[in-house]
DNA sequence: AGCTTCAATATGTCTATACATATTAAGGGG
DNA sequence: CCCCTTAATATGTATAGACATATTGAAGCT
């Protein structure tokens, strides 16, 4: 046990039993430092440490506050597609459906601005059976290699990965029933439930590409655990 | 610009153009200090930024290699009901349905280990319409004050967090169809989907309480915006 | 009151140095 | 050949001092 973690556990203690109520403006680092005996480099790694847990909050000049929590903000880690099948023992598998159909998308194209899009639709099996189905476009301006790829081997999502950096991430999860589109890909009835992922990443303000991956809901969850600190 | 953000800047660059590929295993912190004219400490704290963002993985004496991400790994934070009705501008309200009433619950009353437990089930609403409905177990053993809560006026969610300190928490997200409970609860016909967010905490290995809290899908979306470094 | 200016202050960053410690790689014996 | 010991090494932690900078709160002006 370091310094800075039994500092940090002590401190924790303050908070749990409300020492340090919420909104409570705890000492400067300084006399936090001369309390317990340690450099000031060293309070201030048990505070990142409670800041990053979104425990406490600090400001310049304003000093370092107790967050009011009436819930938790716990953060979670969504799993890439082949490794979520290989972590269960499946065999992961990749199929192209079709590239630049006129199919109608259920993506919003506007986001490009009219920018020359591709359009890729393909599955991710498990075990030769559908697992996700993803439906995507790529902005041609911003990622013209992509013009020249058939993605009948490689999945878009691994390509763009190995070749263009992204800066911004949006991300929204939903449940929705299977559209049309889900039901013949995924092997689902109509009226069936599916867990969907959409996301949108941009480089420096140029959007790259937009992804709806649907799952089946009986076999899809996403699960994160955290054991935070103490 | 400070120079531990220039020096992850360059660094960032050298990731995605591949002068530091995956699986790369990058200089010494001494000599990027020297490369880069810097102490070591500031090094640490560009490297520090890199790893949390997961691009990077540090180990002992093994050294600092760039992570092989076939995809990627966001976070999102999952929001808090209040907060999230209260954002969109709607007016929070809370009702109390039942405590301990003999209704089958859909949470796995095992996990507890026989101990006693409480049940209760409750909704959140926005605008006085069901926008959430909560189905919560909490362990008597380790929280034995909620013996004596009637939890018609709080939330047990907000009681809760409160009171009882939390170690461990493990969340899962599933799209489902409504359950009958559902349907009762939020205005649902049969075979419509729900968002459903199911969670565990512990405090040092003893459960505290498990919830399953269910959302009408045409209303409810995780989002998160992640604009990373660089 | 309302607005601007300005100094006080707590956190943020950087440096330089020393020591701690996990982990690997090499060496030695059975 | 395998297991154990041991030393080398890169990251992790701690210290102490200096300076930077965002914010706040008060003083002064209109």
């Amino acid at each position: 046990m370091h310094p800075y973690e039994s500092i940090r556990t002590e401190m924790l203690r303050r908070i749990n039993d409300q020492s340090w109520p919420a909104g409570f403006t705890l000492p400067r680092e300084e006399d936090l430092a001369e309390e317990f005996g340690v450099a000031r480099g060293t309070i201030r790694r048990a505070l990142a440490s409670l800041s990053e847990a979104g425990l406490i909050e600090r400001k310049r000049r304003a000093g370092t506050r107790v967050v009011d929590r009436r819930g938790h903000r716990s953060t979670l880690t969504i799993p890439i597609v082949r490794h979520e099948i290989e972590a269960r023992g499946g065999q992961y598998g990749y199929r192209l459906i079709c590239v630049d159909e006129a199919a109608a998308s259920p993506l919003d194209k506007t986001l490009f601005e009219g920018a020359p899009l591709r359009h890729v639709r393909c599955l991710h099996l498990s075990d030769d059976k559908p697992f996700q189905l993803e439906d995507r476009l790529i902005n041609l301006d911003a990622v013209p290699d992509a013009a020249d790829e058939t993605f009948d081997t490689i999945s878009p999502n691994e390509w763009l990965v190995q070749r263009a950096p992204y800066s911004f991430i949006r991300t929204g999860l939903r449940a929705e029933l299977a559209h049309q589109i889900d039901q013949d890909h995924l092997g689902l009835k109509a009226g069936a439930p599916v867990f969907v992922i959409e996301r949108q990443t941009r480089f420096r303000d140029a959007p790259l590409t937009s992804v709806r991956l649907s799952n089946r809901a009986d076999e899809f969850e996403i699960v994160t655990e955290s054991g935070d600190l103490l």
